[in-house]
DNA sequence: ATAATACGTGAACACATATTCATATTATAA
DNA sequence: TTATAATATGAATATGTGTTCACGTATTAT
């Protein structure tokens, strides 16, 4: 690409961009994430196995879903969370994988 | 992977991971990087190209050369950046490109 | 040496963000 | 209805971060 046609990067895109990289920016979401890698889990067992106070784990858990890369399900009390974006764990993955053999 | 042999991250491969999306949560960032995908571009060119002034671009290009995103070479007075982590452009142009078809 | 150009740096400020505390909501059980 | 359990929420606070300003450093040209 030369640089008369070099294409700049809309606002929208990169606010969404900045927005889902700024999810994985944080060692808490990130360790949250992880836990949901290949099973759900609930507020409180999340909150359990990290160490960490509930009420911090559920406002974690409002900003990735807000960003739509988490879903939940209720049974009873209780609910349980999951993953719900598959390119951004799948990015996550990698990550963690070229982070860990260096 | 059962419950009982979960790995849990250590906190070095927690800091890098957290470091390099932090490194791509910042809309003027993912910009500089955007503008080195295919080329190496000089620090007042690079504030012109994004209507930026010249400290900001330096404070973000320092940013960068410390987590090895971007390296640099001088030329008389000039200083030319490029990118030096294919891994992380791979993952920013990845997450662009997703950003916009959607 | 002096001036001019390109870039880097530290301080300061405004603003964003992560965490905790107290309390509210929702659902079950007694 | 009352109590208990699980989760959500708002306020408060401490800390982090992006940008600008003023100035410093490095290189070249005169």
């Amino acid at each position: 690409m030369s640089d008369e046609n070099y294409q700049s990067l809309d606002e929208e895109t990169l606010f969404l961009v900045s927005q889902t990289f700024k999810a994985l920016a944080d060692p808490t979401r990130i360790r949250i994430l992880h836990l949901l890698f290949n099973q759900e889990m609930s507020v409180s067992n999340i909150a359990q196995q990290l160490d960490l106070n509930q009420s911090n784990v559920s406002h974690q858990l409002r900003f990735l879903k807000n960003l739509r890369l988490v879903k939940y399900r209720r049974d009873g009390k209780t609910i349980y969370y999951s993953q719900d974006d598959e390119h951004v764990m799948k990015i996550l993955q990698q990550s963690i994988d070229h982070a860990t053999h260096h």
